[in-house]
DNA sequence: TTTACTGGTATACTCTGTGATACTGGTTAC
DNA sequence: GTAACCAGTATCACAGAGTATACCAGTAAA
């Protein structure tokens, strides 16, 4: 095994896809691409910080609203994740002085950098249900 | 808050995205999508299941050579997670019966329909690097 | 003979992400 | 007046994800 990867067993549309990456001809480097995957695992892992971007990035922008827009979240770690995410200047969160008091939520252009990644994790879910249901007719 | 999504927000490139699962003029289903997320993130949420996924996509076959393809992971997580992963039918093993007896791991199909994901995670890694990289010389 | 490789298992431990439940202070509707 | 909404906080508790370290049987090279 080196740092270059082999190519023989990648369809031709994953073969395409790294091509963005490093050019038709760019060798591949297999410690980089971990390293980017697993920083990125970092950032967004965990079971909550995607589902609230994709309700925040949709336009849900109270609380309560955000809450109820994904199962099974608690007010807790909807609260925890909120603050960890402003910090992180994923969202900001704006309070108008009422009364009554009105706290709204909103994606940053950051936030958006995650929507590709999203896309293809919702794709995934939406295809995986289909196939289980095809297999359970079959 | 309904469960369509507004479209205002979102950028002509995220939307045409969505026009791949919906087509151009279908409704967006809020509901559906936050449960198709996390459907995925059950399947492969945790820290090793994508780079262990993208170690094997990528040609490496040998159980150390899993290991070390990965840092950080240990000999017991990968164990785990090559065991569950095979119960799910992502990877195969294989043992040629020796001696010296060798052991093989493989990717299925099925795994490599994480491979879009995988590499959108990859992108955003290595952007999110050169960005930092980008911030610290300004 | 010692070292180092292979493919793991065993044991013990930490820790934190997550869950369950309750509660607060203020506002608004019935 | 009481019920229900808002935006959360406080406490307690736990499973299980993940870590650390050692160890095993077998093979092979130096």
């Amino acid at each position: 095994m080196g740092t270059e990867h082999s190519t023989e067993n990648m369809t031709p549309e994953i073969k395409a896809m790294y091509e963005v990456i490093y050019g038709i001809d760019g060798k591949r480097n297999e410690a980089r691409e971990i390293q980017a995957l697993q920083d990125t695992i970092y950032v967004i892992g965990g079971k909550w910080k995607l589902p609230i971007i994709n309700s925040i990035c949709n336009g849900n922008k109270r609380f309560r609203e955000i809450e109820r827009s994904i199962p099974g979240i608690t007010t807790r770690m909807l609260s925890r994740e909120l603050r960890e995410m402003e910090l992180n200047k994923l969202i900001t969160r704006t309070v108008s002085p009422g009364p009554p008091v009105l706290v709204e939520y909103a994606s940053t252009e950051y936030c958006w950098s995650f929507g590709r990644i999203i896309f293809e994790m919702i794709k995934w879910g939406i295809d995986h249900r289909e196939k289980l249901k095809k297999e359970q007719i079959v």
